[in-house]
DNA sequence: CTGCGCCCTATTGTATACAATTTGCTTGCG
DNA sequence: CGCAAGCAAATTGTATACAATAGGGCGCAG
């Protein structure tokens, strides 16, 4: 995060995660470059690329405003995760090579660690394994050697962190989620690209579940207080 | 395109279109903003537009660089669009209204019309053709009420334009075309995705091969001067 | 002659000042 | 009282000047 774009992305970024704004508020580019600490040049780059992940949106006057992400945007935004990682998986089980499967299960032991980590409070480390997770796809993605694949998943996969803050995960779901990348593992050994499409689409169809249902605990939450 | 952004978008479009650089090729922002008549700042805009749509890249130290366009990325770019435009022609298929397919009718008529407008010369009008055929797959994309997925068709699709200049369609070609979509309604009207998606994809796939053979006997061409 | 390192230049990144739009208010007229 | 036109303030769009950075060429040493 060395340019000044980058973090001005990284601050306002966070800012909207912190959930600092509610849906529909209006915010200026002055506002935002006081936010992020640099002039508005670079504050004018960052919000281009949230609006390309539709964390932020224009009006038809340009001023920028918070969109509203309902159940129905969250589950089209993993719809078109299933279809364009189930390519790339596709795709990556002829491509990948040996050493790059190794590397999927060096990342794969990492994120199984992650999930049982902290011996004493038994408590696993979330940051850690959702950094190996978007790591693991990250590989996946680029072994389909698709450079227009790999743009519109860059795009598409930031989101759904958006939540992750007050996000609790069931250990279940950590540990099946692993399981799952064990399993696209053993698909990509097997140089079985439909087998791999099948298990990355059941894998992001769960995810969504996990996801959506956390996302009504914390909307009750928040109606609750 | 009352924007100086737009302008520059436009105008360096079309000199990338032109083939006045090749595949390799670096550009300077500077050299950009005197093609576009405008200062650097819309040409950055314009040129992170370009990007997004793999017409421009950048190298690791971020100079502008005219990329490769082989037969491969043209064909993942096709299959990645019969994908996506299949998954809005499912949606559509069981959202449009009444008054909407009748628009879509009255699009494809004129389509048709484009294939044997000039009555004298026998010679399709290409452009008008083109036209007509955006309008009715940005007509279906928005029917699918898919807010992302219409952005990333959006920047999918202004790319086969990339090589209309040289193109030559045969009338045949045309004529399919326009009955694909003549198809593609009568499965909306049916209200059926699992047959709208069949179309649009056999209708893209089609596409692909017309295109990319015009583009070897484009590149024959070439070679040949 | 070749390889390494430094400096200079070309190019990109950022800030700021200014121009053009848009918005919402106010004022005057029907 | 309502509506419209126009004005003033806020906001976005553009240009330009300056800062930071990367790359290429040149010289020097081995």
């Amino acid at each position: 995060m060395s340019t000044a774009s980058d973090t001005a992305y990284e601050k306002i970024r966070r800012h909207l995660l912190a959930r600092r704004v509610r849906p529909g508020d209006r915010l200026t580019e002055e506002q935002l470059s006081e936010i992020a600490g640099v002039s508005r040049t670079p504050v004018r780059e960052a919000v281009q690329r949230l609006e390309r992940e539709l964390l932020l949106m224009r009006t038809a006057s340009n001023r920028i405003v918070v969109p509203d992400w309902g159940e129905d945007e969250i589950d089209e935004m993993f719809t078109l995760r299933q279809m364009l990682e189930g390519h790339a998986a596709e795709r990556a089980a002829t491509r990948l090579t040996h050493p790059q499967i190794e590397e999927l299960e060096r990342i794969n032991a990492q994120l199984h660690e992650a999930v049982l980590s902290d011996g004493k409070t038994g408590e696993p480390d979330v940051a850690r394994f959702l950094d190996a997770n978007r790591l693991f796809h990250e590989a996946v993605t680029r072994a389909a050697n698709s450079p227009r694949l790999g743009q519109i998943l860059a795009t598409l996969v930031e989101q759904p962190v958006v939540l992750h803050t007050a996000q609790e995960y069931s250990v279940e779901d950590l540990k099946q989620s692993a399981r799952d990348h064990d399993e696209l593992i053993a698909a990509f050994r097997a140089r079985d690209p439909h087998w791999a499409r099948a298990v990355m689409g059941s894998h992001l169809r769960r995810a969504f579940h996990v996801f959506a249902q956390a996302m009504r605990e914390q909307r009750e939450g928040c109606a609750a207080e």
